[in-house]
DNA sequence: GTGAAAGCGCTAACAG
DNA sequence: CTGTTAGCGCTTTCAC
């Protein structure tokens, strides 16, 4: 049996509550020499406050959960979830909270699981890249439970949101290529459910729009998430009589960036001679891609700290409004991009 | 204030004890009409257990920390704690507990860290790659709680450790290259704090030793953390005279053959046409590295889920005495080696 | 300045 | 089969 607060005031001759204002520095005063006489007793017995005692009393764990989409096999061997975690540890630390890891549950079970997350267990939950419409996040913030949301945004849900400037970064790169001389440029859209994908492909039609050419109605492609899928659509693209074969791929994330130069590749067709491709996201992978990729980049550990930031100062009372932050983007120029071979018709 | 146990017990006009049965499906049975009324409560008011004070009770909080060490500035974002913390996590999942990090925190301070281990928080921690001497393992052990250690060997301590078997990981590659043809072998030593490093040395020794080759003192080297001191280190043996300049370099973990690898490069040299290098971990990069890097590939994934599965034993009661597992290793061949390109002297 | 005592929300004897 | 009650280890009123 460990020792405990009780212990503590029987060897010094104390009450608990004394033990406890000597524990808490406050908020009654003790006389130094009990104060002393105590802190010794404390050292000699290495007594240590119980955490589930106190969290009972004070409703405060100091721990925060994150909450990462079961979609993903492995999260933390995966170039994107790394770095956001990462930035959400800086701020943990700094702050002194714990982080707790809630990983491998379907969305499907995370709205089964409202319960465990609402057992007082964390003071808040940060969920990363969660369906927009997410009845989870919804419900645990009618629970008053603080949820902040990263790489999703709010929509009409009052909860805090931390994304970058998808729609921005995807015109940024859209118009780089059209600069360039692309004029037929396909879209590959990924799984539609956050609400990046979807901004990146508004970034790309708003910036042909804005150039006043014609967007191929197929042209603009969901490939999901599964590679394989992915591969096979670029390739059927791709495979297009030359007149209608795009010049330029803009994709809605590095992955699918990779996975299209594999297929433009495994056509024969060289990148970006025959073909220019673009991501999203700078992961840390793209940089020795062959050729490395041009993307957007989206400052990650940044933008998941800023979101634990403001996870906590919610949490905190610091502030009572939850707010929706915008990071902004840039383009990093690689050599996956060049003019088109000859200027489109 | 959230709906609290009593608050059921009231509604449904029974005991508290009551609701704790049926909420518990036992220890002691419970009518099934007056269970169901209860269940009917608790949906509607949605009643979720408090946490804090369930562990308060049982003594258990279905969690488990992960602890990292503190010269790893991002763990999350490095290619050998990634796949550990997924493997973690597969384990964790897969029994239903919670994973709570720990990083961001030197060692020393980890010392001082006992009461953060000690305060009931977790059932148990993992410490990944800690010095083999560390002091803190030490007193959580002796404290009673429990402690398994991923990628350090227990040494005298009686706590669980989970590692593969450096030894003959060190020796097969080192054979590879004395089969080869190689003689003059260097050893590019880690920081020597946890067991695995200086046990890759002795592997390495006892390989050269089994071939009755000379191992020249100065060619074995501490290269230590910092990258640039690594560089450096390697850059001074290859620029040694031909005559005592090894042709093979074997490194202690991939990491330090990157950098190697980088040297050699940066004095024109080539790889493996001027010197062989090879790592060891089998790091998700090295495949991408221009050669491709030869290696041994530790079951990382597997090697922490092990480990985490053990401690849950331990917390569990399935077992009682902590045990020292060990997993095998193999050789990956890729184009960092190749025959020297005369046979020494 | 300090002590006694009442809970926080739950579980598990102990009684019927 | 169910209710009463005494804690788990802590914080914080009340009283002095």
């Amino acid at each position: 049996m460990a020792v405990t607060l009780k212990h503590i005031a029987k060897a010094s001759g104390v009450s608990t509550a004394t033990v406890s204002y000597v524990i808490n520095d406050g908020p009654r005063p003790v006389l130094p020499a009990t104060r002393e006489r105590v802190q010794r007793v404390i050292a000699e017995l290495g007594y240590q406050p119980n955490a589930a005692a106190r969290s009972l009393m004070r409703k405060r764990t100091h721990t925060f959960g994150v909450v990462f989409p079961h979609v993903v096999e492995a999260p933390m061997d995966n170039a994107y979830f790394a770095p956001v975690l990462t930035g959400i540890l800086d701020a943990a630390t700094a702050r002194r909270q714990i982080v707790m890891l809630f990983t491998g549950m379907s969305w499907e079970d995370a709205e089964r699981s409202v319960p465990l997350f609402s057992d007082g267990r964390c003071d808040g939950f940060l969920f990363v890249a969660p369906p927009a419409n997410s009845g989870l996040v919804a419900r645990l913030h009618k629970n008053g439970t603080k949820v902040v949301m990263i790489g999703t945004r709010a929509l009409e849900l009052p909860v805090g949101a931390v994304d970058s400037d998808n729609v921005r970064g995807s015109m940024l790169i859209t118009q780089s290529l059209i600069e360039q001389g692309h004029r037929k440029i396909a879209m590959l859209q990924g799984h539609l459910t956050s609400t990046s994908t979807p901004e990146r492909t508004v970034g790309f039609l708003k910036a042909m729009n804005d150039a006043g050419l014609q967007v191929d109605a197929d042209l603009v492609l969901p490939v999901g998430y599964d590679s394989k899928q992915c591969f096979e659509t670029t390739r059927k693209v791709l495979g297009l009589p030359e007149s209608r074969r795009p010049t330029a791929l803009v994709c809605a994330h590095d992955s699918i960036a990779l996975t299209a130069m594999e297929a433009a590749q495994s056509l024969g067709l060289e990148v970006p001679g025959d073909v220019s491709v673009v991501g999203f996201d700078n992961l840390s992978f793209t940089q020795q891609l062959s050729p490395p990729l041009t993307t957007v980049e989206q400052p990650l550990r940044k933008l998941s700290a800023a979101a634990a930031s403001m996870l906590l100062d919610l949490i905190d009372g610091l502030i009572d409004k939850p707010s929706e932050l915008l990071f902004d983007v840039h383009l990093v120029v690689r050599s996956s991009t060049s003019p088109p071979r000859r200027a489109a018709e």
